[in-house]
DNA sequence: GAGTGGTCTAGACCACGTA
DNA sequence: ACGTGGTCTAGACCACTCA
């Protein structure tokens, strides 16, 4: 853990208990330098941190001010989240149901999305996951074989990045999602109990390791009135 | 213009004109202090945002690689743009149709998402905009009229935001946006032409200005056969 | 072990908002 | 005019990868 990611911590915690109330301004750098015993640098980071969580903002020649922090909605998760639904709904009822578990050889658009060869051979799995009894989202994913290794149906009853994280110690380094709209399918009718005029909200996405190979491309659909994805988004000066 | 925005517009273009090919390594960040004539720490704020951007991948111990670029689709716009539909369609015909425009008491769910009482006025704006002869998305705004001052119907058939910028001269500070799908309604019928089991795209936005201030909520509606947003998102090391 | 990028410092100057 | 945050430097040490 960093110096600035501490102070970070630390200024957020202060802004959550109301010790920095919303609208007020923090004190400014050179206070903050005296308080932490660090170079402006360190708590510019800080800052930065608490910048782009969307808790703070800085204006050259006025000061730093602690914005709104109920911004969020509750039944909105963010685009921007990797630890999977299993953290998302922690102190919720989450079960995985799972409709397909095989090996294949990738078709065309998973070779592409995978950046992999026709016969480097990937798990295809389809999970249906139910929350609080309701079913929520449908999952399509394809992993490559050579990566996620020794992929069982226990893992994915469980948590998938768990498994990558703690068991294979592979680290993500970023993401590409696409979200878009749809009519359902066969699947969506099925499991989630859409009617045929039901719309479905897709988030595709493609996850990247550090070493910049790509581990899983997946559709997540879901109800139109299940979920909704939000996005926070931050100029940086 | 910063020294760290040039050496980053430097690169960039080394990138895209292949000096730098993809899955190659950059020059270590000693010699581009060297070419440059910098700090480390200004070669290191470039790389930073060129990280950012998705176009390379810096690894503690190993050195810093340039990713595989042409990854966003054609038809596909970052849910991360403020130009507007003015800037995204560069190029093409872009015409805006005023459906809707008065000033009004804002009702309380846009007063909560402007965060403005119930007295201060604000303008109501639908337009639907047509990208080469089609329908493509209905916009509905709402705009405090203290803020966004002398709105006319000229500037509603050009760009709202080059008059924010550049009229006003305000700048933006960041935006909460949020995705979902729905069924259409009757606007969505008669100006998208959609049929009533066409799934719906929509993106709801609350934009901000540097002082603080809400000087936009919109929600931007699509066919879901006509526009998908993607979300590039990089975890920082 | 050699080389890489990440963090951190102490101090300087500059751009901007407020009054 | 003053105080604020943004940029930048030169140099140091550390954590990590890879041969």
């Amino acid at each position: 853990m960093t110096k600035y990611e501490q102070i970070a911590d630390i200024i957020r915690k202060r802004i959550k208990e109301g010790i920095y109330p919303t609208d007020s301004w923090l004190p400014n750098q050179v206070d903050l330098v005296d308080e932490f015993q660090v170079s402006r640098v360190t708590i510019k980071k800080a800052m930065n941190i608490l910048t782009m969580e969307g808790l703070v903002y800085s204006q050259r020649g006025a000061g730093t001010r602690v914005l709104n922090n109920d911004l969020l909605g509750v039944d909105n998760y963010s685009a921007k989240d990797y630890e999977g639904l299993s953290v998302q709904m922690k102190g919720r009822d989450l079960k995985s149901h799972i409709i397909y578990f095989n090996v294949e050889f990738p078709d065309e658009l998973v070779q592409k999305r995978l950046m992999i060869s026709a016969h480097q051979p990937v798990y295809k799995i389809i999970r249906l996951r139910i929350v609080d009894g309701n079913p929520y989202v449908i999952e399509h994913s394809f992993m490559p074989t050579n990566i996620v290794l020794n992929l069982t149906v226990d893992v994915l009853k469980k948590s998938i990045y768990d498994y990558i994280h703690q068991e294979l110690g592979l680290g993500f380094a970023g993401a590409l999602r696409n979200i878009k709209a749809d009519r359902p399918d066969d699947y969506d009718k099925e499991f989630l109990k859409c009617g045929d005029c039901d719309p479905i909200l897709e988030l595709d996405q493609v996850i990247y390791l550090k070493d910049g190979k790509i581990i899983d491309y997946s559709r997540s659909r879901s109800r139109f009135d299940q979920r909704s994805y939000s996005v926070l988004d931050v100029i940086d000066n």
